[in-house]
DNA sequence: ATATATTTGGAACGTTCATTTCAAATAAAA
DNA sequence: TTTTATTTGAAATGAACGTTCCAAATATAT
């Protein structure tokens, strides 16, 4: 019966993420959205409920579109450490290719809002969580195959891993020198070997 | 002749910093800050000119009364290992303290504005750099009296630390454990041992 | 005491904000 | 073809935004 929506919902989203990585959620403005998606100010409240909800959506966009990226990157190593070595290589060139300087959505969104509003901060926990499940069974694996050493627990290395890779994500907002980028994950990588 | 600026510039950026550190530069509005200070607004404006040159200001404060805490804290140490040793213990003390999970007032400029303002990426530059230099030197010192190794450069090892320590915070808005946040420590350091 | 440069208080500025409203357009189902 | 549920466009909503303005208050220097 009823005229269905038109638009590709996939789409939207990508651009609108674009807009909220680049200005942060709250220099953004509805008329951005509008503006970058080609939407009316209607269809977008119709199809997504708020501002903050459309935030959220893009969050898990983004987070699904990196979940992929990484699983496709992970899938091509010898070995866990292999993988490790890998993940970084994708982060670094992530830093190079955003040429815009943005960093990293989820990294950001936790800097700009963590501490305001909670339906993000439960997000960002269980984004958290999933990426150090990830990390921990690769680095669980890596000391099986005895790739990467026993000194910390697999979950202690995971916790590091974590911090490493948001702290080189922070980083390569001001620094975008490849060289540099890379060595600071060879010496992140050097303490599992 | 004139009538004195009366209020205590020192305690109103205070004030202001928390303010800003708490919410971000977009989400606080002028009234916040006019609440927050007990200032006029006209007066604000007169003493600091628009909402972004306070921000730089409180910046700039921010970084000084952090200057002088990490100096502190260096002086207390035996050799250039324990210093970095120090330094982390200090900055997880600033997460435990942080109880709000503000995170650091610097890092979160960069997430939300680096590429926006170019202001404040000077700033940010040149508040990177610095640290780089002071890192850089804690390393040096350290290699030369044999407590950390010569795998890398100081300024290798200063980018690395850098990097670690924007992690470090990052990490601190969600995870406030200091177990955790101790065990994340020790691996960093363990690198340079 | 008077003059003077500056800071204040409070209202007002025009703009932009997120969101709502509602009639017109639309496309599938009957 | 008519009905119907939904999406669309465009305008309007009121609140909040950063900033400006100006008269009143004020503290120093004369």
């Amino acid at each position: 019966m009823p005229k269905v929506e038109t638009f590709d919902k996939e789409l939207v989203l990508k651009k609108a993420t674009y807009v909220f990585h680049n200005k942060g959620f709250n220099a953004t403005s509805m008329q951005d959205l509008v503006d970058a998606t080609a939407l009316n100010r209607s269809s977008i409240y119709n199809s997504f409920g708020s501002k903050l909800d459309l935030f959220l959506e893009c969050l898990k966009s983004y987070e699904n579109i990196y979940t992929i990226k990484i699983c496709e990157t992970l899938h091509k190593a010898d070995n866990s450490l292999h993988a490790i070595e890998l993940l970084f290589e994708f982060y670094i060139n992530e830093i190079i290719n955003d040429k815009d300087g943005k960093g990293c959505l989820v990294v950001n969104c936790a800097s700009e809002m963590a501490n305001q509003e909670q339906s993000l901060t439960n997000f960002l926990c269980s984004n958290q969580d999933s990426f150090i499940e990830l990390l921990e069974g690769l680095v669980l694996k890596g000391q099986e195959e005895s790739t990467i050493n026993l000194k910390r627990t697999s979950k202690e290395y995971a916790f590091y891993l974590l911090s490493s890779i948001r702290g080189l994500r922070t980083t390569g907002i001001l620094i975008s020198n490849k060289k540099d980028l890379q060595t600071i994950a060879k010496t992140i990588i050097q303490t599992l070997i």
